[in-house]
DNA sequence: ACCTGAACACCGTTCAAGT
DNA sequence: ACCTGAACACCGTTCAAGT
């Protein structure tokens, strides 16, 4: 049974953190966190045992809701249209937070609960496809684990120019979703990832 | 005219920076790039204004070799292949260099030098979209800057991966590549980055 | 001219001392 | 049981002192 100030300060910190986050990404700092919650910057490692950890359980929230967001669109009558809106609402995430989108790529998938949100993703991005390729406009040999990797992808072309044309990842979304369909697809070279290959993706190498 | 000793410095701390910038991205710490090439830290700041601007004179280099590779791609038979190849190539530099991959979203492009190496990496991915548009395989609303910024998302779409299925990139770079073709097209419903666009991306808000 | 290494302001993290 | 703030090891950067 936690204390009351201890419960209503790790609320205020991950509120905190979340918009700090959102704003400066990953280089967000400890201190400003701390003085944004109205908490010592002791008191963050009392909650959190490393930057790092914070980072992973915002990460995980964040990916709940597009989970969530996933779920709402699997009874939509288009299978086409609700696994472009998925993409879209992933994307979305994406250019709303500056972490979410430097996180995608460098967030150790060694942590626990980043891993187990990672295959809740890919399991409802799943569904969405299946019924997309069921429906015969999607090309057959798409997984959901490609859908997820796609999206970043498309959020991540348009990253750079983001300030100056903010909806550009739509034309990059589009292109990439004309790649999925099924008339005039070309074979791929290599196979989809496994689910395994998808959560067991190993960290950077430590510094030799 | 510069010192002997100077201009080997110089040398050293450029391939020093490349490789350990390549080895360990762009957190890579000026003490070991110094150290490696066999100098005090403070030298280092002799050379270059910043780590910012060390890191921007590889990239320079690095997009330098890129563009060379697509000139030599000018000319052959096949075009569609060249842009095919020209893409590989730009791919294949993310994945030797892992600081490639971070500074291709996170670099200042208000850095003059890289503002020009990346206009001069956009007109050679359009001499070779041209191309391939002109032969009808890909699609007529396509750019340079399309080209540019797509090889990039394949590159990273594969990146969190990329030490458990090293050749996953090839998969996105085929579908993605499928999107680029003629045949089966949608309209895109943003245009293209016009070169301004391109070049003048704006740097990150700063801290408020 | 250029190199050096001590110094500075920052960062994430630890921990003894408080309540 | 939790909070605090001083302390630590690191980082990029500066600069007076050397040659």
């Amino acid at each position: 049974m936690p204390r009351a100030d201890a419960s209503r300060n790790r609320r205020a910190l991950l509120d905190a953190a979340s918009a700090e986050l959102a704003a400066h990404g990953l280089d967000a700092s400890i201190a400003r966190i701390a003085a944004r919650a109205g908490v010592a910057k002791g008191t963050v490692f009392n909650h959190f045992p490393s930057k790092e950890d914070l980072v992973a359980e915002i990460f995980e929230d964040r990916v709940a809701g597009l989970v969530a967001a996933g779920e709402r669109l699997r009874d939509a009558a288009d299978p086409v249209e609700a696994l472009l809106r998925f993409m879209t609402a992933g994307i979305e995430l994406h250019t709303r937070d500056r972490s979410f989108c430097q996180a995608a790529g460098a967030i150790p998938r060694a942590d626990p609960r980043v891993r187990a949100a990672s295959e809740r993703l890919a399991r409802t991005a799943e569904e969405l496809t299946g019924r997309a390729r069921d429906s015969g406009a999607v090309r057959p040999d798409i997984t959901g684990h490609d859908v997820v990797l796609l999206f970043t992808a498309a959020a991540q072309a348009a990253t750079p120019l983001g300030d100056t044309v903010p909806d550009l990842w739509r034309r990059y979304l589009h292109l990439i979703f004309d790649g999925l369909r099924a008339d005039g697809a070309h074979p791929l070279p290599v196979p989809a990832p496994t689910t395994a290959q998808f959560t067991a993706a190993a960290r950077a190498t430590p510094a030799g």
